[in-house]
RNA sequence: GGGCCGUUAGCUCAGCUGGUAGAGCAGCUGACUCUUAAUCAGCGGGCCGCAGGUUCGAUCCCUGCACGGCCCA
Protein backbone atom coordinates (compact mmCIF):
# COMPACT_ATOMS: atom_id res chain seq x y z
CA UNK A 1 0.00 0.00 0.00
CA UNK A 2 2.16 2.57 1.40
CA UNK A 3 5.84 0.55 0.85
CA UNK A 4 6.71 2.98 -1.98
CA UNK A 5 5.33 5.97 -0.97
CA UNK A 6 8.24 8.91 -1.25
CA UNK A 7 8.67 9.65 2.80
CA UNK A 8 9.78 5.68 2.90
CA UNK A 9 12.31 6.29 -0.01
CA UNK A 10 14.20 8.51 1.30
CA UNK A 11 15.12 7.25 4.32
CA UNK A 12 15.62 3.98 2.61
CA UNK A 13 17.92 6.38 0.79
CA UNK A 14 19.41 7.75 4.09
CA UNK A 15 19.93 4.44 5.10
CA UNK A 16 22.14 4.10 2.29
CA UNK A 17 23.94 7.49 2.99
CA UNK A 18 24.98 6.05 6.66
CA UNK A 19 26.03 3.30 5.35
CA UNK A 20 28.27 5.13 2.86
CA UNK A 21 29.52 7.22 5.77
CA UNK A 22 30.85 3.43 7.23
CA UNK A 23 27.77 3.03 9.67
CA UNK A 24 26.04 0.54 10.59
CA UNK A 25 21.93 1.58 10.33
CA UNK A 26 21.13 -1.00 12.41
CA UNK A 27 23.64 -1.21 15.53
CA UNK A 28 24.20 -3.38 18.10
CA UNK A 29 24.87 -2.78 21.93
CA UNK A 30 24.81 0.14 23.64
CA UNK A 31 26.11 1.37 27.13
CA UNK A 32 23.10 3.10 28.31
CA UNK A 33 24.49 4.93 31.32
CA UNK A 34 21.54 7.10 32.53
CA UNK A 35 17.75 7.16 32.10
CA UNK A 36 16.29 10.53 30.93
CA UNK A 37 13.55 10.75 33.12
CA UNK A 38 16.43 10.46 36.39
CA UNK A 39 18.60 12.75 34.61
CA UNK A 40 15.54 14.93 34.65
CA UNK A 41 14.60 14.36 38.23
CA UNK A 42 18.15 14.35 40.00
CA UNK A 43 19.36 17.10 38.08
CA UNK A 44 16.44 19.07 36.09
CA UNK A 45 15.71 21.37 38.47
CA UNK A 46 19.12 22.98 38.93
CA UNK A 47 20.16 26.29 37.62
CA UNK A 48 22.11 27.18 34.64
CA UNK A 49 25.56 28.23 37.01
CA UNK A 50 25.21 25.26 39.42
CA UNK A 51 25.22 22.89 35.92
CA UNK A 52 28.13 24.62 34.57
CA UNK A 53 29.82 24.25 37.81
CA UNK A 54 29.25 20.38 38.46
CA UNK A 55 29.66 19.40 34.55
CA UNK A 56 27.89 16.45 34.61
CA UNK A 57 28.37 13.85 32.02
CA UNK A 58 25.60 11.32 30.86
CA UNK A 59 24.74 8.79 28.10
CA UNK A 60 21.56 8.28 27.21
CA UNK A 61 19.60 6.78 24.42
CA UNK A 62 16.26 7.18 22.73
CA UNK A 63 13.72 7.51 19.53
CA UNK A 64 14.03 11.08 18.05
CA UNK A 65 10.53 12.66 17.88
CA UNK A 66 10.95 16.18 17.35
CA UNK A 67 14.10 17.66 15.25
CA UNK A 68 14.99 21.34 14.85
CA UNK A 69 17.99 21.74 12.37
CA UNK A 70 20.16 25.38 12.26
CA UNK A 71 22.56 24.47 9.51
CA UNK A 72 25.43 24.05 11.67
CA UNK A 73 23.67 22.79 14.48
CA UNK A 74 20.21 21.19 15.45
CA UNK A 75 17.95 20.11 18.44
CA UNK A 76 16.72 17.49 18.80
CA UNK A 77 13.98 15.60 21.56
CA UNK A 78 14.72 12.33 22.81
CA UNK A 79 11.90 9.88 23.68
CA UNK A 80 12.86 7.36 26.95
CA UNK A 81 10.70 5.52 28.19
CA UNK A 82 7.27 8.19 29.21
CA UNK A 83 10.45 10.75 29.34
CA UNK A 84 11.48 13.16 26.72
CA UNK A 85 15.02 15.09 27.14
CA UNK A 86 16.18 17.11 24.49
CA UNK A 87 19.87 17.22 23.13
CA UNK A 88 21.60 19.73 21.56
CA UNK A 89 24.10 18.81 18.53
CA UNK A 90 26.71 20.71 17.07
CA UNK A 91 29.45 20.39 14.90
CA UNK A 92 31.66 21.69 16.25
CA UNK A 93 31.45 19.14 19.34
CA UNK A 94 30.20 16.37 16.93
CA UNK A 95 33.31 17.31 14.14
CA UNK A 96 32.91 16.75 10.22
CA UNK A 97 32.19 13.04 10.80
CA UNK A 98 29.62 13.61 13.48
CA UNK A 99 28.22 15.89 12.31
CA UNK A 100 27.54 14.22 8.75
CA UNK A 101 25.82 11.38 10.60
CA UNK A 102 23.54 14.02 12.22
CA UNK A 103 22.60 15.27 8.84
CA UNK A 104 20.82 12.30 7.46
CA UNK A 105 18.76 11.70 11.13
CA UNK A 106 15.17 11.40 10.61
CA UNK A 107 12.08 11.34 12.98
CA UNK A 108 11.59 8.28 14.35
CA UNK A 109 15.39 7.25 14.50
CA UNK A 110 16.75 5.55 17.35
CA UNK A 111 20.21 7.71 18.61
CA UNK A 112 22.18 7.25 21.43
CA UNK A 113 24.28 10.49 22.94
CA UNK A 114 26.80 11.48 25.48
CA UNK A 115 27.85 14.86 26.33
CA UNK A 116 27.22 17.49 29.56
CA UNK A 117 24.03 18.64 30.79
CA UNK A 118 23.21 22.32 30.90
CA UNK A 119 20.71 24.83 30.10
CA UNK A 120 19.94 27.00 27.31
CA UNK A 121 19.51 30.29 26.73
CA UNK A 122 15.76 29.75 26.64
CA UNK A 123 16.31 27.78 29.90
CA UNK A 124 15.59 24.15 28.86
CA UNK A 125 17.86 21.21 30.34
CA UNK A 126 19.93 19.97 27.50
CA UNK A 127 22.71 17.40 26.81
CA UNK A 128 25.43 18.63 25.14
CA UNK A 129 26.53 15.59 22.97
CA UNK A 130 30.22 15.13 22.26
CA UNK A 131 29.07 11.94 20.75
CA UNK A 132 26.87 10.20 18.78
CA UNK A 133 26.06 6.79 18.10
CA UNK A 134 23.42 6.02 15.60
CA UNK A 135 21.32 3.01 16.73
CA UNK A 136 18.67 2.11 14.48
CA UNK A 137 16.81 3.68 11.59
CA UNK A 138 12.89 4.17 10.87
CA UNK A 139 11.69 4.07 7.50
CA UNK A 140 8.70 5.06 8.23
CA UNK A 141 7.75 8.74 9.26
CA UNK A 142 6.05 9.17 12.85
CA UNK A 143 2.84 10.67 13.14
CA UNK A 144 1.93 14.52 13.05
CA UNK A 145 3.71 16.40 16.24
CA UNK A 146 1.02 18.10 17.23
CA UNK A 147 -2.02 16.03 17.29
CA UNK A 148 -0.24 12.91 17.39
CA UNK A 149 -2.49 9.63 15.80
CA UNK A 150 -5.39 9.63 16.89
CA UNK A 151 -7.55 6.87 14.04
CA UNK A 152 -9.09 4.58 16.67
CA UNK A 153 -8.11 2.00 14.25
CA UNK A 154 -4.68 2.32 13.64
CA UNK A 155 -4.50 2.80 17.25
CA UNK A 156 -5.24 -0.09 17.95
CA UNK A 157 -4.19 -2.45 15.17
CA UNK A 158 -0.67 -0.13 15.21
CA UNK A 159 -0.60 0.08 18.98
CA UNK A 160 2.92 0.56 18.45
CA UNK A 161 2.52 3.71 16.75
CA UNK A 162 0.34 4.85 19.57
CA UNK A 163 2.33 4.39 22.31
CA UNK A 164 5.06 6.36 20.37
CA UNK A 165 3.23 9.26 19.58
CA UNK A 166 0.31 9.38 22.98
CA UNK A 167 2.18 9.72 26.01
CA UNK A 168 -0.90 9.14 27.43
CA UNK A 169 -1.38 5.80 26.45
CA UNK A 170 1.74 4.76 27.38
CA UNK A 171 0.91 5.90 31.29
CA UNK A 172 -2.13 3.77 30.81
CA UNK A 173 -0.01 0.68 30.63
CA UNK A 174 2.27 2.01 32.79
CA UNK A 175 -0.62 2.16 35.60
CA UNK A 176 -2.09 -1.23 34.50
CA UNK A 177 1.51 -2.70 35.09
CA UNK A 178 1.49 -1.18 38.70
CA UNK A 179 -2.20 -2.50 39.40
CA UNK A 180 -1.45 -6.17 38.74
CA UNK A 181 1.82 -5.48 40.55
CA UNK A 182 0.22 -4.42 43.38
CA UNK A 183 -3.12 -6.93 43.42
CA UNK A 184 0.05 -9.50 43.66
CA UNK A 185 1.86 -7.88 46.76
CA UNK A 186 -0.98 -7.63 48.54
CA UNK A 187 -2.11 -11.31 48.35
CA UNK A 188 1.34 -12.24 48.65
CA UNK A 189 1.45 -10.16 51.87
CA UNK A 190 -1.54 -11.99 52.81
CA UNK A 191 -0.53 -15.29 52.89
CA UNK A 192 -1.74 -16.46 49.11
CA UNK A 193 0.05 -18.50 46.97
CA UNK A 194 0.51 -17.62 43.05
CA UNK A 195 -0.65 -21.12 41.02
CA UNK A 196 -1.08 -20.94 37.56
CA UNK A 197 -3.54 -23.35 36.37
CA UNK A 198 -5.00 -24.94 32.88
CA UNK A 199 -6.13 -22.28 29.85
CA UNK A 200 -7.09 -25.65 28.18
CA UNK A 201 -9.41 -27.81 29.67
CA UNK A 202 -11.20 -30.99 28.72
CA UNK A 203 -14.33 -29.41 29.91
CA UNK A 204 -14.88 -25.96 30.68
CA UNK A 205 -16.18 -24.87 33.65
CA UNK A 206 -16.66 -22.05 36.56
CA UNK A 207 -18.47 -19.63 34.60
CA UNK A 208 -21.83 -19.24 32.42
CA UNK A 209 -20.64 -18.43 29.28
CA UNK A 210 -19.77 -19.84 25.66
CA UNK A 211 -16.18 -21.66 25.05
CA UNK A 212 -13.68 -21.50 22.80
CA UNK A 213 -13.19 -25.04 20.83
CA UNK A 214 -9.35 -25.71 19.96
CA UNK A 215 -8.22 -29.39 18.82
CA UNK A 216 -4.85 -31.39 20.02
CA UNK A 217 -3.23 -33.10 17.37
CA UNK A 218 -1.29 -36.01 18.81
CA UNK A 219 -4.36 -36.35 21.76
CA UNK A 220 -6.27 -36.62 18.92
CA UNK A 221 -8.97 -34.58 21.67
CA UNK A 222 -11.19 -31.61 22.00
CA UNK A 223 -10.30 -28.87 24.30
CA UNK A 224 -11.75 -25.55 25.66
CA UNK A 225 -9.97 -22.41 26.48
CA UNK A 226 -11.11 -22.06 29.59
CA UNK A 227 -14.06 -19.10 30.39
CA UNK A 228 -12.66 -19.52 34.14
CA UNK A 229 -10.26 -21.13 36.82
CA UNK A 230 -12.48 -21.88 39.02
CA UNK A 231 -12.71 -25.72 39.14
CA UNK A 232 -9.45 -26.03 39.21
CA UNK A 233 -8.56 -23.80 41.75
CA UNK A 234 -10.98 -25.32 44.30
CA UNK A 235 -8.83 -28.59 43.15
CA UNK A 236 -5.87 -26.88 44.79
CA UNK A 237 -7.88 -26.07 47.82
CA UNK A 238 -8.54 -29.98 48.00
CA UNK A 239 -4.93 -30.73 47.49
CA UNK A 240 -4.31 -28.58 50.92
CA UNK A 241 -3.28 -25.37 49.40
CA UNK A 242 -5.37 -22.84 51.92
CA UNK A 243 -4.88 -19.74 50.21
CA UNK A 244 -4.36 -19.72 46.03
CA UNK A 245 -5.23 -17.17 43.48
CA UNK A 246 -4.18 -16.91 39.82
CA UNK A 247 -3.60 -13.61 37.70
CA UNK A 248 -4.17 -14.72 34.03
CA UNK A 249 -6.40 -14.85 30.92
CA UNK A 250 -10.14 -16.19 30.35
CA UNK A 251 -11.53 -16.47 26.89
CA UNK A 252 -15.26 -15.90 26.25
CA UNK A 253 -16.68 -16.88 22.71
CA UNK A 254 -19.27 -13.37 23.13
CA UNK A 255 -19.87 -10.46 21.54
CA UNK A 256 -17.00 -7.57 21.98
CA UNK A 257 -17.88 -4.26 23.28
CA UNK A 258 -16.42 -1.31 24.89
CA UNK A 259 -16.65 -3.70 28.43
CA UNK A 260 -16.17 -6.91 26.77
CA UNK A 261 -13.14 -8.21 24.57
CA UNK A 262 -13.01 -12.43 23.71
CA UNK A 263 -9.56 -12.50 26.10
CA UNK A 264 -9.43 -10.68 29.57
CA UNK A 265 -7.88 -10.77 32.43
CA UNK A 266 -8.62 -12.74 35.37
CA UNK A 267 -7.96 -12.39 38.97
CA UNK A 268 -9.38 -15.12 41.18
CA UNK A 269 -8.36 -16.11 44.79
CA UNK A 270 -9.59 -18.75 47.18
CA UNK A 271 -9.12 -18.78 51.21
CA UNK A 272 -10.10 -21.51 53.18
CA UNK A 273 -11.73 -21.51 56.65
CA UNK A 274 -13.73 -18.13 55.12
CA UNK A 275 -16.93 -16.94 53.83
CA UNK A 276 -18.21 -14.30 51.76
CA UNK A 277 -18.47 -11.77 54.25
CA UNK A 278 -14.17 -12.30 54.82
CA UNK A 279 -13.61 -11.35 51.01
CA UNK A 280 -15.86 -8.08 51.50
CA UNK A 281 -13.59 -6.68 53.68
CA UNK A 282 -10.91 -8.46 51.97
CA UNK A 283 -11.84 -6.74 49.03
CA UNK A 284 -12.30 -3.31 50.11
CA UNK A 285 -9.18 -3.68 51.64
CA UNK A 286 -7.62 -4.36 48.26
CA UNK A 287 -8.78 -1.53 46.60
CA UNK A 288 -8.50 1.18 49.16
CA UNK A 289 -4.90 0.02 48.56
CA UNK A 290 -4.56 -0.02 44.64
CA UNK A 291 -6.26 3.00 44.70
CA UNK A 292 -3.66 5.09 47.32
CA UNK A 293 -1.05 2.88 45.36
CA UNK A 294 -2.03 4.56 42.19
CA UNK A 295 -4.07 7.66 42.41
CA UNK A 296 -2.64 8.61 46.11
CA UNK A 297 -6.11 8.69 47.50
CA UNK A 298 -9.61 7.20 47.70
CA UNK A 299 -11.46 9.31 45.47
CA UNK A 300 -11.34 10.10 42.04
CA UNK A 301 -13.81 10.52 38.46
CA UNK A 302 -14.29 8.31 36.29
CA UNK A 303 -16.36 9.75 33.44
CA UNK A 304 -17.67 12.65 35.26
CA UNK A 305 -18.74 10.71 38.03
CA UNK A 306 -17.20 11.12 41.53
CA UNK A 307 -16.53 7.63 42.94
CA UNK A 308 -15.39 7.16 46.10
CA UNK A 309 -13.64 3.86 47.47
CA UNK A 310 -13.52 5.17 51.42
CA UNK A 311 -15.82 1.87 53.35
CA UNK A 312 -17.38 0.69 54.02
CA UNK A 313 -19.03 0.00 50.93
CA UNK A 314 -23.04 -0.39 51.17
CA UNK A 315 -24.75 -3.87 50.79
CA UNK A 316 -27.71 -4.96 49.58
CA UNK A 317 -29.62 -7.90 48.18
CA UNK A 318 -30.21 -8.80 45.23
CA UNK A 319 -34.20 -8.85 45.28
CA UNK A 320 -34.63 -6.26 47.73
CA UNK A 321 -32.46 -3.87 45.27
CA UNK A 322 -34.91 -4.94 42.30
CA UNK A 323 -37.74 -4.00 44.75
CA UNK A 324 -36.34 -1.08 46.43
CA UNK A 325 -34.97 1.02 42.88
CA UNK A 326 -38.23 0.14 41.39
CA UNK A 327 -40.46 0.65 44.13
CA UNK A 328 -42.11 -3.15 43.76
CA UNK A 329 -44.66 -5.52 45.47
CA UNK A 330 -42.95 -7.90 47.26
CA UNK A 331 -44.61 -10.73 44.96
CA UNK A 332 -42.37 -9.72 42.23
CA UNK A 333 -39.89 -11.56 43.23
CA UNK A 334 -41.70 -14.56 43.77
CA UNK A 335 -44.53 -15.02 41.16
CA UNK A 336 -43.84 -15.11 37.77
CA UNK A 337 -46.70 -13.48 36.19
CA UNK A 338 -46.10 -10.34 38.57
CA UNK A 339 -42.59 -10.10 37.73
CA UNK A 340 -43.67 -10.38 33.55
CA UNK A 341 -46.25 -7.41 34.57
CA UNK A 342 -43.68 -5.36 36.53
CA UNK A 343 -40.97 -6.46 33.33
CA UNK A 344 -43.96 -4.90 30.63
CA UNK A 345 -44.42 -1.55 33.32
CA UNK A 346 -40.73 -1.16 33.57
CA UNK A 347 -40.07 -1.16 29.60
CA UNK A 348 -37.79 -3.96 30.37
CA UNK A 349 -37.74 -6.93 26.98
CA UNK A 350 -38.01 -10.64 28.12
CA UNK A 351 -38.05 -13.48 26.18
CA UNK A 352 -41.55 -14.81 25.89
CA UNK A 353 -40.97 -17.86 27.71
CA UNK A 354 -38.67 -16.70 30.21
CA UNK A 355 -38.71 -17.90 33.54
CA UNK A 356 -38.94 -16.09 36.92
CA UNK A 357 -35.42 -15.97 37.73
CA UNK A 358 -34.43 -15.15 34.04
CA UNK A 359 -37.06 -11.95 34.00
CA UNK A 360 -35.93 -10.66 37.77
CA UNK A 361 -32.08 -10.94 35.88
CA UNK A 362 -33.15 -8.65 32.97
CA UNK A 363 -34.87 -6.32 35.45
CA UNK A 364 -31.92 -6.14 37.56
CA UNK A 365 -29.34 -5.73 34.74
CA UNK A 366 -31.57 -3.13 33.26
CA UNK A 367 -33.07 -0.87 36.25
CA UNK A 368 -30.55 -1.79 39.10
CA UNK A 369 -27.38 -1.83 37.49
CA UNK A 370 -26.92 1.68 35.69
CA UNK A 371 -27.83 3.19 39.46
CA UNK A 372 -25.32 1.33 41.35
CA UNK A 373 -22.38 3.95 40.61
CA UNK A 374 -20.58 3.88 44.76
CA UNK A 375 -19.35 0.56 45.03
CA UNK A 376 -21.76 -1.58 45.81
CA UNK A 377 -22.16 -5.34 47.15
CA UNK A 378 -25.08 -6.98 45.69
CA UNK A 379 -25.45 -10.17 47.81
CA UNK A 380 -27.51 -13.37 48.17
CA UNK A 381 -28.36 -14.04 44.58
CA UNK A 382 -30.72 -16.58 43.88
CA UNK A 383 -29.27 -20.26 43.90
CA UNK A 384 -30.77 -21.31 40.29
CA UNK A 385 -28.12 -18.07 39.24
CA UNK A 386 -24.96 -19.54 41.42
CA UNK A 387 -24.53 -23.34 40.49
CA UNK A 388 -21.17 -23.34 42.56
CA UNK A 389 -21.95 -21.20 45.21
CA UNK A 390 -22.92 -22.25 48.92
CA UNK A 391 -26.97 -22.15 49.57
CA UNK A 392 -27.56 -19.48 52.58
CA UNK A 393 -28.34 -21.39 55.78
CA UNK A 394 -31.28 -19.16 56.22
CA UNK A 395 -33.09 -19.75 53.02
CA UNK A 396 -31.71 -22.47 50.33
CA UNK A 397 -33.36 -20.60 47.59
CA UNK A 398 -30.12 -17.91 47.62
CA UNK A 399 -26.54 -18.43 48.00
CA UNK A 400 -23.92 -16.91 50.62
CA UNK A 401 -22.52 -14.62 47.05
CA UNK A 402 -21.77 -11.19 45.97
CA UNK A 403 -21.19 -9.36 42.99
CA UNK A 404 -19.54 -5.81 43.31
CA UNK A 405 -20.84 -2.71 41.11
CA UNK A 406 -19.09 0.30 40.56
CA UNK A 407 -19.86 2.81 37.90
CA UNK A 408 -22.80 0.56 37.11
CA UNK A 409 -20.69 -2.04 35.62
CA UNK A 410 -20.07 -5.38 37.76
CA UNK A 411 -16.55 -5.52 38.81
CA UNK A 412 -16.10 -8.38 40.96
CA UNK A 413 -17.89 -12.04 41.80
CA UNK A 414 -17.81 -14.13 44.81
CA UNK A 415 -19.34 -16.47 47.17
CA UNK A 416 -19.03 -19.11 49.69
CA UNK A 417 -18.01 -21.97 47.62
CA UNK A 418 -20.25 -25.37 47.15
CA UNK A 419 -18.27 -27.97 49.20
CA UNK A 420 -21.20 -30.68 49.33
CA UNK A 421 -20.54 -33.18 46.56
CA UNK A 422 -24.14 -34.17 46.46
CA UNK A 423 -25.59 -30.46 45.90
CA UNK A 424 -23.10 -29.90 43.34
CA UNK A 425 -23.74 -33.00 41.29
CA UNK A 426 -27.64 -31.81 41.96
CA UNK A 427 -27.15 -28.42 40.40
CA UNK A 428 -24.98 -29.53 37.83
CA UNK A 429 -27.23 -31.91 36.82
CA UNK A 430 -29.67 -29.05 36.39
CA UNK A 431 -27.15 -27.23 34.20
CA UNK A 432 -26.55 -30.37 32.06
CA UNK A 433 -30.83 -30.27 31.85
CA UNK A 434 -30.81 -26.59 30.69
CA UNK A 435 -27.75 -27.25 27.99
CA UNK A 436 -30.32 -30.00 26.77
CA UNK A 437 -32.79 -27.50 26.50
CA UNK A 438 -30.23 -24.93 24.12
CA UNK A 439 -29.15 -22.80 26.79
CA UNK A 440 -25.21 -22.74 25.55
CA UNK A 441 -24.03 -21.12 28.21
CA UNK A 442 -24.71 -23.81 30.72
CA UNK A 443 -22.11 -25.24 32.83
CA UNK A 444 -20.59 -28.76 32.09
CA UNK A 445 -20.68 -31.62 34.49
CA UNK A 446 -17.03 -32.07 35.45
CA UNK A 447 -16.99 -35.95 37.23
CA UNK A 448 -13.27 -34.90 38.03
CA UNK A 449 -14.49 -32.25 39.97
CA UNK A 450 -17.14 -34.03 42.03
CA UNK A 451 -14.66 -36.63 42.68
CA UNK A 452 -12.16 -33.80 44.23
CA UNK A 453 -15.06 -32.69 46.55
CA UNK A 454 -15.67 -36.26 47.48
CA UNK A 455 -12.18 -35.87 49.01
CA UNK A 456 -13.66 -32.81 51.37
CA UNK A 457 -13.36 -29.32 50.49
CA UNK A 458 -13.15 -26.76 53.66
CA UNK A 459 -15.23 -24.48 53.91
CA UNK A 460 -13.91 -21.79 51.25
CA UNK A 461 -14.63 -18.40 50.39
CA UNK A 462 -13.71 -17.71 46.61
CA UNK A 463 -13.56 -14.41 44.55
CA UNK A 464 -13.07 -13.19 40.71
CA UNK A 465 -12.27 -9.71 39.80
CA UNK A 466 -11.81 -8.36 36.34
CA UNK A 467 -8.47 -6.88 36.31
CA UNK A 468 -9.10 -4.94 32.74
CA UNK A 469 -12.49 -3.50 34.25
CA UNK A 470 -10.18 -2.24 37.41
CA UNK A 471 -7.48 -0.92 35.04
CA UNK A 472 -10.43 0.69 33.10
CA UNK A 473 -12.09 2.83 36.41
CA UNK A 474 -8.37 3.77 37.35
CA UNK A 475 -7.29 5.19 34.19
CA UNK A 476 -10.43 6.67 33.80
CA UNK A 477 -11.18 4.90 30.50
CA UNK A 478 -14.57 4.48 28.67
CA UNK A 479 -13.66 0.96 26.59
CA UNK A 480 -11.70 -2.22 27.58
CA UNK A 481 -9.95 -1.74 24.15
CA UNK A 482 -7.91 1.25 25.99
CA UNK A 483 -6.79 -1.03 28.40
CA UNK A 484 -5.82 -3.74 26.68
CA UNK A 485 -2.53 -3.65 24.33
CA UNK A 486 -4.09 -5.43 21.63
CA UNK A 487 -7.41 -5.80 21.77
CA UNK A 488 -9.65 -8.02 19.50
CA UNK A 489 -10.29 -6.37 16.03
CA UNK A 490 -11.20 -8.10 12.67
CA UNK A 491 -8.42 -9.22 10.84
CA UNK A 492 -6.67 -6.31 8.17
CA UNK A 493 -8.33 -6.41 4.59
C1' G B 1 -27.76 -9.26 14.21
C1' G B 2 -30.15 -3.90 13.94
C1' G B 3 -29.66 1.64 13.95
C1' C B 4 -26.62 6.00 13.48
C1' C B 5 -21.81 8.01 12.16
C1' G B 6 -17.01 7.70 9.81
C1' U B 7 -13.22 6.12 5.82
C1' U B 8 -9.82 12.19 1.15
C1' A B 9 -1.62 12.92 0.99
C1' G B 10 2.77 9.53 5.91
C1' C B 11 -0.34 12.21 10.11
C1' U B 12 -4.46 15.82 11.49
C1' C B 13 -8.32 17.68 8.74
C1' A B 14 -11.19 21.05 4.80
C1' G B 15 -13.69 20.20 0.22
C1' C B 16 -20.29 24.69 -0.96
C1' U B 17 -25.62 23.29 -5.32
C1' G B 18 -22.15 17.05 -9.19
C1' G B 19 -17.62 20.20 -13.24
C1' U B 20 -10.90 16.00 -13.00
C1' A B 21 -8.83 17.79 -4.98
C1' G B 22 -6.80 21.71 -0.77
C1' A B 23 -4.42 23.33 4.08
C1' G B 24 -1.23 22.53 8.37
C1' C B 25 2.40 19.22 10.04
C1' A B 26 5.79 15.67 7.96
C1' G B 27 9.04 15.20 3.29
C1' C B 28 12.57 17.36 -0.54
C1' U B 29 16.08 21.76 -2.18
C1' G B 30 18.37 26.20 -0.28
C1' A B 31 19.60 29.81 4.04
C1' C B 32 20.48 29.67 9.32
C1' U B 33 25.70 27.26 15.45
C1' C B 34 20.57 28.29 21.69
C1' U B 35 15.55 26.13 19.14
C1' U B 36 11.24 24.19 21.50
C1' A B 37 4.26 23.83 17.09
C1' A B 38 11.84 27.41 15.30
C1' U B 39 11.89 30.85 11.04
C1' C B 40 12.43 32.36 5.73
C1' A B 41 12.31 31.10 0.19
C1' G B 42 11.04 27.34 -3.26
C1' C B 43 9.30 22.15 -4.69
C1' G B 44 7.11 17.32 -4.85
C1' G B 45 3.31 14.06 -2.94
C1' G B 46 -3.71 11.32 -4.06
C1' C B 47 -6.94 3.95 -6.24
C1' C B 48 -10.99 10.50 -2.48
C1' G B 49 -11.99 2.50 1.50
C1' C B 50 -13.74 -1.31 -2.54
C1' A B 51 -17.44 -2.72 -6.37
C1' G B 52 -21.58 -1.43 -9.10
C1' G B 53 -25.42 2.22 -10.64
C1' U B 54 -27.43 7.19 -12.13
C1' U B 55 -25.27 11.18 -15.11
C1' C B 56 -22.26 14.30 -20.73
C1' G B 57 -19.44 14.25 -16.13
C1' A B 58 -19.27 11.37 -9.31
C1' U B 59 -14.81 12.66 -3.56
C1' C B 60 -19.98 14.60 -3.76
C1' C B 61 -26.26 11.34 -5.48
C1' C B 62 -28.07 5.85 -5.12
C1' U B 63 -27.13 0.41 -4.00
C1' G B 64 -24.06 -3.36 -2.15
C1' C B 65 -19.62 -4.79 0.40
C1' A B 66 -15.30 -4.11 3.78
C1' C B 67 -13.18 -2.00 8.12
C1' G B 68 -13.81 1.10 12.42
C1' G B 69 -16.59 3.98 16.33
C1' C B 70 -21.00 4.74 19.33
C1' C B 71 -25.80 2.94 20.75
C1' C B 72 -29.22 -1.19 20.94
C1' A B 73 -30.30 -6.73 20.98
Amino acid sequence: MDELNDQRQQRLKKLEALRGHGIQPYGTRFEVKDRAGQLLRLHGKKSKEALEQEQIHCTIAGRIVALRRFGKAAFALLQDGADRLQVYLKKDLLGEQGYRVCEELDLGDWIGVSGRLFRTKTDEFTVEVRTLTFLSKALRPLPEKWHGLTDVETRYRQRYVDLIANPAVHEIFATRSRIIAGIRAFLIEDGFLEVETPMMQPIPGGATARPFVTHHNALGVDLYLRVAPELYLKRLIVGGFPRVFEINRNFRNEGISTIHNPEFTMLEFYVAYADYTDLITLTEELFVRLAQEVLGGTTFEYQGQQIQLAPPWRRLPYLQAILEVNRLDPAVVKDRTAALAAAHRLGVAVEPGADLVTILTEIFAETVEPKLVQPTFITDYPTELSPLARRKDSDPSLTDRFELYIAGREIANAFSELNDPLDQRRRFEAQVAQRAAGDEEAHHLDEDFLRALEYGMPPTAGEGIGVDRVVMLFTNQASIRDVILFPQLRPEK
